[in-house]
DNA sequence: GTCTGTCTCGGGCAAATTGCCCGAGATTTC
DNA sequence: GAAATCTCGGGCAATTTGCCCGAGACAGAC
């Protein structure tokens, strides 16, 4: 029987512990790397080889999308399957757009998650159930993430928005003038049909722009 | 050598693998029930009385704040090691508080956590590097956490402002003028120092008034 | 009893911001 | 090279904020 080569990559040491216990004692895989950053995730990728990624995507540093943005463009067939708290469609679908192959949440059955390594192997994409029903919501409610609608550069600010920063503080760090910080502000919430400033922290959370502490 | 019980307690099943193997591998140490939730860890202890809880604060439902305080009323000797990702100082706070006997932030060494569990059997409170550098910060720059500020109803009124909803449903909600929720806003934000909603919204996460998704 | 302190509720008013519309360069896209 | 899209900001009325004030309620102190 063949075995599969598997790398994990979290930044918590103990649910690294967790995936050794699930997954390197099923037969046919093996863990061959851990890494705790995405920096590292993309290091051992490429010394390694994997025939599969598992992979948190909220990472100290850079974001864990990024990294499978990376790895993919480094390796179009890699294999890799999200695994992640974060019960959030924007997320989720942002996570398959940067190329990865699967995207299971921590709260599933841990069956769930070595079926859809299993499945990686042979190309199939496997989103857990609550997820699915969190992407079918968001569509029906509304209009894509929401996020998409905003351009570049309304992200940027949103982002900074969503981190507290007056208004003040944002246009000197992006060199405009407070006026053009402030039309944005008012533009960011007419798109995403928000009413208040609270409303967009919430946006920017729930859609992975930021991380809560 | 006498083992010692153990309760683990945390929503995600991989996580408790990872205690399994980190604990349960320990001479010394036995897991000897599992929880999920706030409720059916405070059965567990009933039903186990086990030696030490070990248990996340993010749960579904109740907050695992709230399940500290339950089990350490029903059984005030109980020993319990809040192992979380929350790097937050009112958050470790509120939770020794509530009679938690140590905090560890998942992102410390796993041996933290075994040193931790065996301190808790002989009452030492251990408390990860990073959160006791939090505190001091929070001490450093302000006074407590900040909520013993407010007065119970801006206090109420924070927690719908960093919901997001908009002064006019506030006042609906609690039967006020507008006027009086938006002076209150104004008091909340001098009284905590702060200059935008947005960082109202982290305030009330930070300090576990509100929880994240 | 009265006094003092704190909490809650809101009026008032100048200063600042929001909501909304507009136009001008820069870039992209077809 | 025309159309579409971004980015940046001006303008201006309507609203909100920042800050100060007073009144009624209710606690505990003396």
């Amino acid at each position: 029987m063949k075995e599969y080569s598997v790398i994990i990559v979290d930044d918590h040491p103990v649910v690294r512990e967790g995936y050794r216990r699930l997954i390197d004692l099923q037969p046919g895989l093996k863990i061959v790397g851990e890494a705790e950053d995405a920096r590292s995730a993309y290091a051992q990728f490429r010394d390694l080889q994997p025939d599969v990624v598992v992979m948190d995507v909220t990472l100290p540093g850079a974001s864990g999308v990024e990294a499978v943005r990376h790895i993919r463009q480094y390796d179009d067939s890699a294999r890799i399957v999200v695994f992640t708290m974060h019960l959030s469609a924007a997320f989720a679908l942002k996570a398959i757009k940067a190329g990865a192959t699967s995207y299971i949440t921590k709260s599933s059955d841990p069956k769930t998650l070595i079926e859809a390594i299993f499945g990686a192997l042979h190309g199939r994409t496997v989103i857990s159930p609550d997820v699915i029903e969190a992407i079918a919501r968001d569509r029906i409610s509304g209009m894509g993430t929401g996020l998409s609608d905003l351009s570049p550069r309304q992200t940027e600010i949103l982002c900074l928005l969503a981190r507290g920063w007056p208004a003040e503080r944002i246009a000197e760090e992006l060199a405009i003038s407070q006026k053009t910080v402030r039309n944005n502000h008012y533009q960011i919430k007419s798109i995403l049909g928000m009413e208040t400033d609270a409303q967009l922290v919430w946006f920017a959370l729930e859609t992975g722009l930021l991380q809560a502490v």
